[in-house]
DNA sequence: GAGCGTGGAATGAACACTCACTCAGTTTAT
DNA sequence: ATAAACTGAGTGAGTGTTCATTCCACGCTC
């Protein structure tokens, strides 16, 4: 269902009508508006530059697409798009599994492995997310980030049925949750700190034990703070947060 | 594309001389700037804004800054001065503490703290840091990351110790240190979806449990993979991600 | 075939506008 | 009086978007 809100009046009096080539139209444009808009930014990009790259004039640009914005949102939302589409096909492969008696501990690792390959495969536009989210309407944004969050609540049912079962231990599922997905997109986020794991896996295989970590650890068994002996500098510190 | 041609030359008819002066200036025109690059980001903002919530002309902003990206530079990296100096002053109590034996899970406790606290202070900065890095000059961009990894490399130290203390497993120090970040930082980037914890502690208690866990996880003891029974919609999904 | 008409698509010059930055002149402090 | 500091209209480069024009692949008639 497509609630599109006050949509842009398309006051062009030409534009593309054929439903398979305006998509290829997205598509090419959309393409090469990424590589711009990761490489210089999204407002250092000209139209005209991702016309050249696309290969079209600018005018036709505005043909496929009703503004420099409007390319924006595509392609931080068909990465979206994508990402769900992905989760719901596991939906069911999951109902069988728990079915099968499956333990929530592979249940959730197959689960994990997914999402990475998403995100991996999405690495660029997972990137421009978390530069250009900014730069959309307020509309626009609110509606992305109840993808964002979908996607969280997603893990969060995995973890609750890990509780129910016993599995895990009960409590701070939400921010689990926000942990989990935060790692898995720092491989996108902050790759160039990883450069010393060139392929994904090398990066999922230890972060898929340090996922379990989080799972299983218990914050109502953490461990005293450190007994303060001289707390003169760190609370000095805390004090020019003011 | 914008003519980022070497222009940093400062042809200076007129500049503030008076160093106290000049710095109190460039703060204040620099809060002034981060409130309204939050809000509209970087590039919506212009000069005119900054400088009528700075008080002051357009003229008088150049005054003190030689252009509108060295605005953003000063705010990006002021915050990671601010946070290495907290890091070099906790560097003396950090070998007091060593002298003292205090456990490595302790040390690493108040190292955590430390940074969480600044991470809270400079909550407005490191989102920043996020959104408009790619606004920066090459050169800068470069700089202000070498800082970053400047300050991973403090946690790998801290990590080392405890390995060489025997207090947590050996191996992937450099990712584990990534994700201790990360998680911190993620405190600012990705507040919205925070929303249950008001403030700091209520996240960061957790929170360390949690990275307890990871420190003391052990890749090499990860448990097998799923098995595959039935991999065909999985490894499909792979490939579409070639 | 050759010529013609039609309309969807591509074009890029032109438009209206914003912006970072400058500088000649004015104010302020000493 | 002198220099330091501030001012804001002006400048010119660059922007997203439009639209009158051109292009071209058709089906149609002769």
């Amino acid at each position: 269902m497509k609630s599109q809100v006050l949509r842009k009046k398309r006051k062009s009096p030409s534009q593309v009508t054929d439903e398979r080539r305006l998509q290829e139209g997205q598509e090419r444009i959309a393409t090469a508006a990424l590589n711009l808009f990761l490489q210089n930014g999204y407002h250092n990009t000209s139209v005209r530059e991702i016309a050249q790259k696309a290969g079209l004039s600018v005018g036709s640009v505005f043909n496929y697409f009703t503004s420099k914005e409007e390319v924006l949102f595509f392609l931080l939302s068909s990465g979206q798009v994508r990402t769900e589409a992905g989760f719901q096909k596991q939906r069911t492969e999951f109902e069988r599994l728990k079915q099968c008696g499956a333990s929530p501990r592979d249940l959730f690792l197959r689960a994990y492995e997914q999402y990475a390959a998403l995100t991996d495969e999405l690495r660029r536009n997972t990137v421009l997310a978390y530069q250009e989210t900014k730069s959309l309407t307020l509309a626009e944004r609110n509606r992305f980030l109840e993808g964002e969050e979908r996607i969280q609540h997603f893990f969060e049912e995995i973890i609750a049925y890990g509780v129910a079962q016993g599995a895990f231990p009960a409590g701070n599922i939400r921010l689990k949750a926000h942990c989990l997905l935060v790692l898995a997109q720092s491989w996108a986020v902050r790759h160039w700190a990883l450069s010393s794991f060139t392929k994904l896996d090398e990066y999922l295989e230890p972060l898929k034990s340090i996922a379990l970590g989080i799972l299983e650890s218990d914050s109502r068994q953490t461990p005293a703070l450190v007994a303060a002996q001289d707390d003169k500098d760190f609370t000095l510190s805390r004090e020019m947060a003011s």
